[in-house]
DNA sequence: ATTGTTAGTGTATGTATGACACCACAATAG
DNA sequence: CTATTGTGGTGTCATACATACACTAACAAT
């Protein structure tokens, strides 16, 4: 099938072009939020969708989609995982589009957002107000949004969600906004502790309303497994 | 990118070439084996590989996975899923190449293997005695294990590796062999019994050495979650 | 009839899970 | 200064689950 193979990193072939899409979750105002860019031209103008782009021919799909979460949302420095790989036939009108998705956990304070490229905006949108999108990408957050309720039960993935220090109240709140039930605080945290995952550090979260909180920091921040729930 | 999409299926674009390959496992002689296919010519000759090919323009990854296998490695009607998309830019000399790995688990008896195409051999070859590998493959199947000990604990997968009907022994001995421990009998059979997972089904395994064993058959030959361990 | 081999079964103990209610401490209002 | 409000922080008990463990049953082969 492979037509042309240049040594100076390009190559001619025929089939599906390759394609990365990076879904970046965080939390906002106590809802789940998702990463979103406004199409601005082409068929799919005024739909929303994935940060993505094409895989360059001299770039691993892991730095293809760090780049151009880069280049598109101007996020730099997210560490991304492999999620699954897109490929219905009809996914893309302007042709045939294989895309591999990516995604990440962010804590939105981090990161101003700007727009990009070609881009007309960029927005944080909650997961339960999607608004029209393009290709398939509604079902690749859908499908990411299972993979984390999943992976936030049997890892530390939520680190990726909060700043360095945070209290054990806000912990759990991350843990009920994912997972869209109530859990029991004493026993949240007995689990939380006695896993080890976080340790105190020192100081108080102040300014609240009511009696200040213990902070804590993760021991790792990278993915371990850890079984909470 | 892309260069040119013409409507009756074929587009040019310049990129990384997108395969599959298809990671098939089975249990023969108490060792977990895999698929192997031996490459006839080209710089990759003699070694070993997965049965894998390019995907065309016109199929999804879940049909070219499908249709390779049959035609590399004439198995058909297997069910795969996914595993993981594999990108390293040397993992094939020839030129960039990104794979996406299938893997998928089936009962030896029930396929005969025949070598076609521009193959020169068709294995099962024991995990722990694998032939020198061309590409990456070393690591795909490695990858593949490691996703294989971890759902059988949490789902039914076993049931590709098992005929119809089997005895809760030879059950116990696909869990054993994959996870590499031994597993305490009266424990596991509470446990599968409990879970529903399996039904009894009429007759019993006879002809072997010692005492028949009663027969059962899964109440679900497809993919269901059911902590196990 | 004896021996060898695998099938099949129950109990007891420790561990993990889940349900549940109150006091502590700070901020704020009056 | 006192009372009120709001969140932080803690322990126990009951139940379910996981684990360790040993003998009898049924058939085949001799």
């Amino acid at each position: 099938m492979k037509i042309k193979n240049n040594p100076d990193s390009a190559q001619l072939i025929i089939g599906p072009a390759l394609a990365v899409d990076t879904l970046i979750f965080t939390i906002r105002e106590g809802k789940l939020n998702v990463l979103l860019i406004k199409i601005g031209s082409g068929p799919y103008q005024g739909k929303w969708a994935l940060p993505g782009g094409i895989v360059p021919i001299n770039e691993t799909l892991d730095e293809a989609a760090r780049n151009i979460l880069e280049k598109k949302a101007g996020l730099k420095g997210v560490y991304m995982e492999q999620l699954y790989t897109f490929s219905g036939v009809a996914r893309d009108v302007r042709g045939r589009m294989v895309s591999v998705a990516y995604f990440a956990l962010v804590d939105s304070d981090q990161f101003a957002l700007k727009t990009m490229d070609y881009y007309t905006d960029i927005q944080w949108r909650a997961l339960d107000h999607l608004p029209r999108m393009a290709f398939d990408h509604k079902e690749i957050i859908q499908y990411g949004f299972a993979r984390l309720q999943a992976k936030i039960e049997y890892t530390n993935i939520a680190y990726g969600l909060l700043p360095a220090e945070f209290t054990l109240s806000e912990l759990q709140a991350v843990y009920e906004i994912i997972l869209e039930r109530a859990l029991d605080k004493r026993n949240f945290r007995k689990k939380i502790l006695a896993l080890g995952i976080v340790q105190t550090a020192k100081g108080l979260r102040r300014g609240g309303v009511s009696r200040p909180a213990q902070l804590y920091r993760f021991t790792q921040r990278s993915l371990m497994l850890a079984q909470i729930l």
